[in-house]
RNA sequence: GGCGCCGUACCCAAGUGGUAAGGGAGCAGUCUGCAAAACUGCGAUGCAGCGGUUCGAACCCGCUCGGCGCCUCCA
């Protein structure tokens, strides 16, 4: 039974949906003129994240998450590049899926594009017109916020409040400051389109109330976004879309908190930002192997809260992280026993509930991960004994599927731990003289010969020798562990 | 001015009335030729501070201090 906390009532909540077993959700994407930072991965990780769980649970989801592909900041960018609006969007929409794909983030059901949905747009606002909520001023259609009594509902905020403190620039045409565009006249050299007002494009709040409900229906069960997009826009999108159809909009609205720095919003004017594909180019790590870790460190903390990003903190959850693919390459290993491995299963089974019931408790991704980590130490102590090769396969599926509602512990073992960038690699191989130095990264095999090497020599009882070999591949980004047997297993 | 959030050990972080989860780092020990990994042990008589309610409070109420967000585009 998952259980929600509700912007729109301000608590947690027993998640319901209008139909049995199938559930509706739309997010609020980007708005794509630029490069995503990771304040975007994390709101994009965890609607992920919402839909990977609703999914484990049972449910069809049907995820509906748009791109704002009409906007001033687009015109902007294209004004200043010289180039048109659609060469900007479609570079960044193709960028976003670059960056969301290497986070793990899977594409959602439905992706529209706010200019493919403008005939939608334009028949919602002559709703709003007709119903009297909307009017019309040279070209530029206005909600009016004064004909809708119930705003400020999401946002808990009075009209009079608002007014109060606006900073709003006074528009002498709207007869509210707080009225906002649902229609924009356009200016010359601007995206336009035919409209009952004449040329123009649509106001930023009303296309995602026209692209979720022509998805998803008028009325849906889990709208999302960030916390900084409830007002005005969550605010405004029920405004426009219970104005026009005088029905329910979404009944679930689920926000996240920001990524921080150094306790502060990120923020391009304060220039302490950091794009998705920065973290990437910059880290020492391969690709998947910073995605888990980017996706392990946004989890780490619950979604509602704010989190502070650093390089100690992606640090932190390598780190975390290394344990459990420790784990994992031990489980690969043959086992040899052959036993009954009743207080596994058991071990597994505590894992699950513990992990499920913190994943229904408003998407508790923290305790979620200390359910693993449970599992983790309970089957570490586990293989003392020996576990069966049964066994072995069981948990590490077990790992795999329940990571996989946080899109961790999908990689092989051999995946983990690769270095972007090694040191280069020269390799001596001492066993054909003369020297011979190899430039490039050393291979597996080279590793593998140069571990029969060592376990000769310790054999001989050649310490010496077998503390060099060691020294040598450490140098080269190589970890070496002996075990019981003998033999020994390596890690890059 | 209005609305709202946050302050838990060296760090990260759960916990919203019943006596402080988990991880990382650190230290000590077991194992090991030595390491590494794993395991075991150690670490907040206390949850920003002060008062109050209660048999009982990190959790509820009040005040104070400190940090932040929104009210304009923003994940």
């Amino acid at each position: 039974m998952l259980k929600l906390f509700n912007t729109l009532t301000g608590r947690q909540e027993v998640f319901e949906p209008l139909e049995p077993s199938k559930v509706r959700m739309y997010v609020c994407g980007v708005t794509v003129y630029d490069y995503c930072h990771i304040g975007h991965a994390r709101s994009a990780l965890v609607f992920d994240v919402l839909r990977r769980h609703l999914e484990y649970s049972g449910y069809a989801v049907t995820f509906v998450k748009n791109f704002t592909d009409v906007d001033d900041k687009i015109i902007k960018r294209a004004n200043e590049q010289g180039i048109s609006c659609d060469t900007v969007t479609e570079k960044y929409i193709q960028a976003y899926h670059e960056d969301m794909g290497k986070l793990g983030i899977r594409p959602a059901t439905v992706e529209p594009k706010a200019t493919e949905h403008i005939h939608d747009i334009i028949r919602l606002t002559e709703r709003l017109v007709a119903n009297g909520l909307a009017y019309v001023v040279d070209g530029d259609v206005y909600f009016e916020v004064a004909q809708y009594p119930v705003y400020g509902r999401l946002s808990k905020r009075r009209l009079e409040d608002l007014q109060a403190g606006a900073r709003v620039d006074v528009d002498e045409r709207k007869r509210q400051p707080m009225d906002f565009a649902l229609w924009k006249a356009s200016k010359p050299g601007e995206p336009a389109w035919q409209s009952p007002w004449g040329l123009g494009r649509p106001g930023w709040h009303i296309e995602c109330s026209a692209m979720s409900m022509q998805h998803l229906g008028e009325t849906f069960d889990i709208h999302g976004g960030g916390m900084d997009l409830i007002f005005p826009h969550h605010e405004n999108e029920i405004a426009q879309s219970c104005g026009a159809t005088g029905r329910e909009f979404a009944r679930y609205w689920v926000h996240n908190g920001f990524v921080q720095i150094n306790q502060e919003k990120m923020s391009k004017s304060v220039g302490n930002f950091f794009t998705i594909r920065e973290i990437f180019e910059k880290s020492e790590w391969s690709e998947e192997v910073t995605g888990e870790i980017l996706r392990y460190f946004l989890l780490s903390t619950h979604y509602h809260g704010p989190l502070d990003f650093s390089d100690q903190a992606l640090k932190e959850a390598k780190n975390a992280l290394n344990g459990f693919y420790d784990l994992f390459g031990r489980l690969a290993e043959p086992g040899g026993v052959v036993m009954p491995d009743q207080s596994l299963s058991q071990a597994v089974d505590r894992c699950r509930g513990a992990f499920k019931a913190a994943m229904d408790d408003d998407l508790n991704t923290p305790v979620a991960i200390a359910a693993l980590q449970g599992l983790r130490s309970d089957v570490n102590k586990l293989t003392k004994n020996g576990l069966s090769d049964e066994g072995r396969r069981q948990v590490r599926e077990e790992f795999r599927s329940l990571g996989n509602n946080l899109g961790l512990f999908q990689l092989e073992r051999w995946d983990f731990n690769v270095r972007v960038e090694p040191t280069p690699a020269h390799l001596t191989l001492t066993t054909f003289p003369p020297t011979v130095k190899i430039e490039e990264r050393i291979t597996d095999l080279q590793i593998e010969n140069k571990l029969a090497e060592r376990i000769d020599a310790k054999k001989r009882k050649d310490f010496k020798w077998a503390d060099a070999i060691r020294e040598e591949l450490k140098s080269l980004g190589i970890t070496i562990e002996d075990k019981p047997d003998g033999t020994s297993r390596w890690k890059r």
